[in-house]
DNA sequence: AAACAAATGTTGCATTTGCAACATTTTACA
DNA sequence: TGTAAAATGTTGCAAATGCAACATTTGTTT
């Protein structure tokens, strides 16, 4: 379930679906959704599956915007798609759509949940710019290992715990921190030769 | 006048204010507004003057996290305000807080302009996920050179001309782009060097 | 207008990093 | 279960970059 439906009971949700005018669509994996959207304004709500939004550069590069699994949603609001933007299934997705002009709308307005739908959005617009102010924290480190140790610091200090498991792969980190993975690979064999970390597969413990 | 209350008349904004439980504080130049404020969730609103949100790091290095001007407003919702973080006055400037738990209450939703209200909070908030993509977007270009033609080549795209001003000094940019001043000082005379640039001040010409 | 602070420009040098080109291991799936 | 694909690990090397230490210019304040 989609945390922009969170506290509304299913009747509600059916209703409020209707009222937005919501239409799901299932893709196969390794599709671009984005290349058969219309242009106008939505939300996409990931119902299950998952999808990755990438940047495409006129040199070839691919920037990992995000990551998007069950109960995320990623919008033309928060998002200018063009050209370059893709967004790729990585599994079976089944994805629902929503018009971005119908959020707002009188009739939504009189029903007795639209304030908890209203919270739901503002909570997760705010969370976004919070994930995004992380990962600029991050890339604004100057060096590889500055970049490595701040984000293990973070999913550390989110978990509560020195020992944790990376939620990604490797090469996603490298991605993440806009760093060459072989360099990545290079700097964390570093810091486990000099006794700052240790590590198991994706399982690190921070060891200062 | 800040963009939560666009599109609101003079007496319904007094009336929200009321609402909301405003208060309005008033800072010389230079001081941590963070450093005296209560740890409710509040956002802030700058009525006048601007502020720098820095990141300050265990080792002594600062990140600008956002420059803020006249009506644009920062929260506790979409920064989480630790230690590291100040807020710090450029010039003489003017706040109203609002208590961020009374932003959504009865008495607000029954009046006529809380709709438009709440369409101006989501906007500002998509607003600002899309500044940190378009930062996001920036910082992981693997080298200098890359990191400012793509800024550069934003500039232009928002002004709609390959001859431009930007918005910031040179030192801010830098910050901005998370590199050495002067590393990217020269990074700037290869580029006009090689002729892809010309430059007059902070008026940039693209060339290509 | 003087004095100070901030911004900008330049350069040498050691370090960091991307890149290429591999080998090896793990995972996915037909 | 076998095979292809993806992820991970390693290393040499040239290029990019941070850092320090300056000079110069521009802006601010009293």
């Amino acid at each position: 379930m989609t945390k922009l439906f969170e506290n509304i009971n299913d009747k509600n949700i059916e209703k409020l679906k209707r009222f937005l005018k919501a239409s799901t669509i299932k893709y196969q994996k390794n599709v671009n959704i984005l290349s058969n959207v219309n242009q106008d304004n939505f939300i996409a709500i990931i119902d299950t599956g998952s999808v990755q939004l990438e940047y495409n550069d006129y040199d070839g590069n691919k920037i990992i915007m995000e990551n998007l699994n069950q109960g995320d949603l990623f919008s033309t609001i928060t998002y200018t798609l063009s050209e370059e933007m893709s967004c790729i299934t990585k599994e079976e997705t089944q994805i629902t759509y929503i018009e971005y002009d119908d959020i707002i709308n009188d009739e939504i307005m009189k029903t007795d949940f639209y304030i908890i739908f209203t919270k739901n959005l503002i909570k997760l617009l705010s969370e976004q710019v919070n994930a995004k102010n992380t990962r600029i924290e991050v890339l604004t480190k100057k060096t590889t290992r500055d970049k490595i140790l701040e984000y293990f610091r973070i999913i550390s200090s989110e978990k509560g715990n020195k020992t944790f498991t990376i939620p990604i792969t490797f090469t996603d980190l490298a991605s993440y921190l806009s760093v060459d993975r072989s360099a990545m690979t290079r700097e964390i064999s570093y810091l486990k030769d000099e006794g700052f970390i240790r590590t198991n597969g994706r399982r690190i413990t921070l060891l200062y």
